[in-house]
DNA sequence: ATTATCTATAGATCTATAGATAATGC
DNA sequence: ATTATCTATAGATCTATAGATAATGC
């Protein structure tokens, strides 16, 4: 089995050409699993529709993956550990660098963007029973640790009415909870710039930051990234 | 096929003796499906595994039922009818009868209390993709039915500051993702009463309330209930 | 006679391995 | 020689039906 992602070398050529060589076939068969794996859960998913819709035969994906456990473990990693990264950039500069609530307005701002444009819409793959499993222990490592900076982040932003009635633990369920709206509503339908501005500013009304607040971090947020770049 | 849900009748004896007999041997399987779909979602979830959960063998399962959709089917619809009762029944009462943020709590806490105590956490259904198919588009209309219920409420009782930011659609969405939170919370552990308010407060303030009137909302909430079972 | 179970099983998958093959690279 | 595919298939399921059977009810 190929565990690392060079462009495709040779070998016996496909029975159906390949579509888009511009990608190897690792990622050939990530993007199918995605798909499949979002529309109809992973159980419900054969490896003989990946293959199909990869346009290999079905044995051949596991010269690629031990199987679609594999395929959802990468799926689930790549797709939490950009937003990881950023919430623990952020989460180093605030508040001395950074003010709170521009943090935590960078780093919603970023994950609705990014949830609200997956290929496939492939925050689904969170909520599918499998990722309970002890087989994906490292993602929810990961994930948990993201609604730690968001607790953290948002208690620091918290007006003291807020901060009063609850804690940073039960203010990173609900804010991560939030940005993932954005999942529900791509099952519905199309996700427009004003649903992405609604579900951010709410994020931030929650932490009980008055109108003006709301739309002065999330002004003030538009900065951070350049400085995070640097 | 049996599908109704009288007590048991007489027929040939189970190999293991029932071990619930003031159960429906209809409810006991929906029971042993609910933990089980729960637990590994439907496709993972094999008629063998729900009856031996039960105490029967697999064929018998379906004397009561034509096959795991249509114990979906049924979990999915008894959950999600009364919170959609009590939705509609408050929806008819605002605003004259009662104010909009005090049925928006009222509404609130029940579904908030009703998903933190269901068996199972069947509130977890609603995020298996099986639930997308057309089979359940009942289901859905329902589902979609009580969002609306919440959007409204919701923009009712909204400050104009936020009225004017959001539309009614996105709070509904974002009112029933937030009180969803109890979901992903009882995965994680323990619900207690702290968190259920942590939520209920978070649903009004996400609609602007302030402080005072979120706690106020919350207080008068109490009286509804009585005035709804008269 | 009616009911709710049982046993047995056909037919349809599905996964994962073994081994062959058709390219390119050296 | 190396690589990426292919063909073929064993073994393990899983679903849903047919028909038998062991109770109670009349």
């Amino acid at each position: 089995m190929r565990t690392d992602d060079r462009p495709a070398r040779p070998g016996r050529p496909r029975a159906v050409p390949d579509a888009d060589p511009a990608l190897s076939p690792r990622d050939q068969i990530l993007d199918a699993a995605a798909a499949l794996f979002v529309e109809h859960g992973v159980s419900a998913t054969s490896t003989r529709a990946i293959a199909e819709r990869v346009g290999i035969r079905q044995a051949s994906l596991y010269y690629h993956f031990a199987g679609k456990d594999e395929m959802l473990a990468e799926l689930l990693t790549t797709s939490v550990r950009p937003s990881l990264d950023l919430a623990r950039d952020l989460d180093a500069r605030v508040p001395d660098a950074v003010p709170a609530a521009t943090a935590l307005a960078a780093l919603v701002r970023s994950d609705v963007d990014t949830l609200s444009r997956t290929p496939h819409n492939v925050g689904v793959l969170y909520l599918l029973p499998e990722v309970q499993g002890e087989r994906y222990d490292g993602f929810r490592a990961d994930r948990q640790a993201l609604q730690d900076v968001y607790g953290r982040l948002g208690a620091l932003a918290a007006s003291p009415e807020v901060t009063a009635s609850i804690t940073a633990d039960q203010l990173g369920a609900i804010l991560i909870q939030l940005v993932e709206t954005v999942i529900q509503l791509r099952r519905a339908g199309e996700v427009g710039a004003a649903d992405r501005e609604a579900i951010a500013a709410t994020c931030l009304r929650v932490c009980g930051l008055g109108a003006a607040e709301v739309t002065g971090a999330l002004r003030g947020m538009s900065e951070v990234p350049a400085a995070v770049e640097a």
